[in-house]
DNA sequence: AATGAATGAGACTTCATTCAT
DNA sequence: AATGAATGAAGTCTCATTCAT
């Protein structure tokens, strides 16, 4: 049994070390950019043995995508089972998608560049995964907004939306190296993405706190 | 010479032709996943003309970001130089660019969609088009916050990007069909991205104002 | 209208050019051994251009098969419906097939290994076409079955079968070289067909006659 | 050695659980569209126990056609040593390859489709052995118009040729379901055969019997 | 200006076979 | 004997671009 569990664990990393790879090529060169082999090479295996664990391309997208975004959907659901403000709990979503970043910017950027955004490919199929965040978002939003933390007056889809724009907003400034992106600044980003969609441009806004 | 401008115009007609007809098509069907047959029979003209206007596929997509994009500029610029509050001028730009999606919907589906967001292809081609966009809204900000108009513990570079990327956000909810995108949701819309992004979405902000 | 005429001619001879040469590379090496390269370089055209006229390898088969497989079942159909006994009649459809074998060889055995034998694959695909095939001729018999022409005591289905059954197996000993096939072999064929198929190879059919 | 006999006897069997599993799938799939996994997983095997028992998956069909084949051989080559009229000889011959298809349809579909009638893979690789059965059938043949049993002017090759060729195309019509295939129809397909191969389809040769 | 046939490089995917365990 | 992961050659089909007319 221990070579058995040996052996299916060793399966198991040659999986991830494909995944891996691939999320490393699609970052550097695109999706539709990169060549099956340009994967396996980075990888380190056979050509063939990407089709062995993967069924095709864009089942490893898929699988790069649904992994990460599974996590999101679970933080964003618990933070908003949890106990804080609006704004504390907006503050965790963000934190965790930073920190995302940070952690693995590779991945960050291909779920952003090829699928949140990519209207008609990967984002079409997985519109409804995608769509799940939003409305958890919305959730937090709508139940503050029913405690009087949040003002009524823009929809709870419509501020879901404006945060969450510009969160990818950041990332894609960090993406197109338009932001800088130091430890400091990466951590920074946190405060400033809640400071600015829950208080606003304005002064008075900022006066008011 | 009136046969010549004739002539002319009808090559510049044809050429628009050309030009619309892609535009539907990598909106319905994204720049990759279209021929640039679809793109000859959705205009009616033999393949081979395609290539008489436009010298590649690439090309086609270029010119219909940088017709739009410079008109956005344009106006941006001149916003920015007109007289108002820092709040009417991004009103102004809001505005225009949903009134662009709200004239030709498929346009901006496309710059978003192929160009702004798409960092390993085009968006790196055209990074310094759309940077000239962020500065121009960063300016506005600059002005205004020095002016005491706005908080100036946000960067205008970080107020650029907040603030387009909630437009772009929006932009994306409708291409997604996650917005509802009738006539008045559209207007509506303009001055929902404007007092979110200035007041917050805290209570605060709205009972300041 | 000549140029394009000549245009069309000129589409429809490449278009031939490469059905030829597909006849021959099937001959020569099988359906599945051949790649569609080695039918482009046959036929001296580039690789694309097979695509431009066929939507792929199996319909080149599938067209090889169908232009020559409807005129035998016009020939048959004819034959049924002219004058003449059930021994002519049967002659004359021996003698097309045989004849179609002596001016194309590679064609009929294309057809005969490739789909008629094909049980799998394109004979299944054709099955309905192969069938007509075997009716005409039960038709014939049956005919001449009521007229007390043929014995009623073999169904037509059966003695369909087995006529052309003789038929393609002479054919298959053509092309495996198991028969000679001169000329005057291949003429000779003919009538040994019929001889064996209407008087039987027992010496009482041939003294009755 | 009671163990090795044992041993050698389970693997026997396990080749001989991978031969019927090999049959199964090249009846139901065709050899080239079936996979070695196909194979195996028909087997219950793991995909590489098939490379321990068999070279290749050439040498897995060559196998499933010569077992079978070696038999038929040495059961036409009885008949012929033995006693009884041509048309006894013929029937014996007739009633074991219809009994060998009524036995396992699946091998004797697998043997013509595959090998007898695949001019341009194995039906040249087994050529010889193919080759082999007509002799043997010719040489009934060839005896019985030296009795005066059978008429002459029909070549013995050709005769054998017709007389094998309408049992494969019954068999051909069973295989694609064009014929009726209940154990009676089966049964009386192995008359019909002799009949009309030894009597011919005219009423004549008919009457004379 | 206009047509569409012709070109050929390139990518995904399949799968027989090998090999380490 | 048994397993199934690993290999990589090979083939089909696509499609941007060119070119002759």
């Amino acid at each position: 049994m221990a070579s058995t569990t040996s052996r299916s664990q060793a399966a198991a990393d040659k999986r991830r070390q494909i995944l891996d790879a691939a999320v490393r090529v699609f970052a550097r060169q695109g999706f539709h950019a990169c060549r099956v082999s340009d994967i396996a090479d980075e990888a380190g295996v056979a050509y063939g043995l990407v089709y062995h664990y993967f069924s095709s391309k864009d089942e490893i997208l898929d699988t790069v995508f649904l992994e990460r975004w599974n996590v999101l959907l679970h933080v964003i659901a618990e933070v908003d089972a949890g106990e804080g403000s609006a704004r504390d709990k907006l503050h965790a979503i963000a934190s965790f998608i930073v920190d995302s970043y940070r952690h693995d910017p590779d991945v960050m950027k291909v779920i952003v560049v090829e699928v949140t955004r990519a209207a008609n490919s990967f984002g079409r199929t997985h519109l409804s995964k995608i769509r799940e965040a939003y409305a958890l978002i919305a959730e937090v939003v709508a139940k503050a907004q029913e405690a009087g933390e949040l003002r009524s007056d823009v929809t709870p889809d419509f501020a879901a939306l404006a945060f969450y724009g510009t969160i990818e907003q950041v990332l894609t400034g960090w993406i197109f190296a338009l932001l800088p992106q130091s430890p400091e600044d990466v951590e920074a980003a946190k405060t400033q993405i809640i400071d600015t969609i829950c208080d606003g441009l304005d002064v008075i806004g900022l006066r008011a706190t």
